[in-house]
DNA sequence: CAATAATCGAGACGGTACGTCACGTCTTCTT
DNA sequence: AAGAAGACGTGACGTACCGTCTCGATTATTG
């Protein structure tokens, strides 16, 4: 992210003014809105620096480019969302999470998200961001919970967890991304109801 | 595409000198070429007149931007692709489909795919195309032998054959697209196979 | 001027559709128009082939740059004006020739002129031009008679009639140029009066 | 000239980046060579930030057109010619400053100054430049030395002082515009002694 | 409490690509 | 053959951002 992580910022520090927080919010916020408003093409550095009355200067100083800088304001929009608790049993959690995030697709955010991945088709890194700090972070417990139930019985063994993940969520991605039919969270309920069959063991 | 249809064009041809045919193709080949090596952003069309070889003016008096131009670059490189016939069960052809696809995405054509989703995360009009002369064209027999197969009593007749597509080909544009693991024909079976189970009638 | 002379043209012709003078008079024409609105750095071939309704390369055949163009219908528009008879003296006649020169400069023809010397700073074959068809065919007479006047003692005869003309009309010229005072015919007889006596024989 | 007049540009200075000096400095150099070689028609604003190895913007930042950049190095090339000193009569002054003239429209500055007065004819504000910064600045002191000749009684009283230098130095321009004779001192001492009995007082 | 140092905003800098316009040449069909 | 129509390669136009730089001003730590 930035450039000096937050705990050696507050340990040790040399002297010179420090990094203004307040600079930094309103260049991440901006972007953000710019994303939505105006995808990750026509946004331009010069005009976050503008609409964030902030120096070009200084957004060049914490961020190397335009990915690195959409990157934090994905991960900073994104990561309050994290902050749920679903219970009950292993597919009830997850067809849970599913429905969470067709809704959670339909907010602006999803417009952020669709962006990021579409700039990432360009710039790898961006990538390697999106799956570090979205799939990743959000896929641990649905993967901890398919190893639980695989071991239970209750789904087949011989499978991947993430790639059931994959199938499970990729129906979800293809029309976020194609825009050729709506995501709705009965179209989460169908795929589920479809995949989950073939994951019995035999 | 261009503007004046061939149809139209071979029929009633006013006076003036015609379009160069032969300065049309250099710039579509470039602009295919330039995409998988540089991809959609760093694609200027400055450097595809100057690679094919052809005046800035030329390119604009027929594309009005560079999404055009991709757009049609990219339906060029598809449309030699689509001529191809499996025969069997319904199932059987699906199944054929879904591999063949799994091996167009590892060539170079699949980098140039990738690279149009992603600029019509930016550009609507990309978006469209992809699926209009992408998409669309591909489903045309599988909707047919999915609806027969209903009918049949193969498989259930309460989904949408699109959303059974989607279902199918979901998983496998995940990973073409967040490149998060190997894209095998292996997947597309395991992909099938698990699916199928959820589409028979109860 | 044009390629071809106007004797050539009708005596010998070879085959083929011959020249449209319908075509000649309204490109010439269209210049001058455009000359007099625009100037010479502004008027381009494109507007005058447009505006005369006429093929590009109508224009192109029969002049090979602008400024070939520019003289043509410059001299068009100028030869008529040679009509005319002064008598008397040769004073009298000079004065006259004054007098109407400060009209003719205050006309429209008067900024085609200005456009023409303009133009002719960059472009050498302009001045040699003008030079050629405007100030020599008016200068024949009125050297004529200051060399008459200089063999009957009535002006000083170790002086070029030509510079002479230079001190009668390059005060002209410069208010016409410089645009710093008015024109008048009321100037030329100022200047001719002050001019006059430094040329009687001392 | 420039979009800050000199003064304030010391005095109260915003912040931000200053201009660079050098910059400009090569910019009207190189646009004065420029001139001299191609002449104005053939002066490209893009060729002079090649040449001075200056951003193309950067001309633009500070010189709306290519007339305005032209005419700032004009004045620039000019204003270091006008530190002189005659003395004596009137009449002596004034024929010193024609024959020096005649020297200077021989030298690289003669070209610039006949494509600035070319030029204007089509850009009246190149125009008024030349008139406000060369002709006015040099007419001053001639113009002061002919009030008081007037004064004295030494020549006619009832002549405008500005069309007598139009008498004087309307012969000298118009070989300069027109090329057809040479511009020699001796032509200037000619003018002079050809105009000067016609201005005596009758 | 000064000196030092890193930040801030502002904005000019050398560049690159944009999309447009006119150049002068060409290739077609029509007269 | 000459006409109009109009596409061609070329190159300059004036604009927008790029990422870097240099200012004066501000805000912290250090001696």
């Amino acid at each position: 992210m930035s450039k000096n992580g937050e705990i050696t910022e507050v340990l040790t520090r040399g002297p010179g003014r420090p990094r203004s927080e307040e600079a930094r919010r309103a260049i991440l916020e901006t972007t953000l809105e710019l994303l939505q408003k105006t995808g990750f093409n026509d946004l331009s550095i010069e005009s976050v620096a503008a609409q964030a009355e902030v120096g070009k200067a200084t957004v060049y100083r914490w961020w190397p480019n335009k990915a690195a800088l959409v990157m934090e304001a994905f991960v900073l929009a994104v990561e309050s969302e994290l902050k749920y608790a679903s219970t009950g049993s292993a597919e009830a959690v997850i067809r849970d999470q599913m429905r969470r995030w067709t809704k959670v697709f339909r907010t602006p955010l999803g417009k952020v998200i669709s962006a990021v991945i579409g700039a990432g088709q360009s710039e790898p890194e961006m990538l390697e961001a999106f799956r570090h700090y979205y799939v990743q972070p959000r896929r641990v417990e649905a993967r901890k919970l398919l190893r639980e139930a695989m071991l239970n019985g209750e789904i087949r063994s011989d499978i991947d967890p993430d790639t059931i993940l994959d199938l499970l969520y990729g129906p979800l991605y293809l029309r976020l991304l194609l825009h050729h039919a709506e995501l709705t969270p009965e179209l989460a309920d169908l795929v589920f109801d479809i995949v989950m069959p073939g994951l019995k063991p035999r």
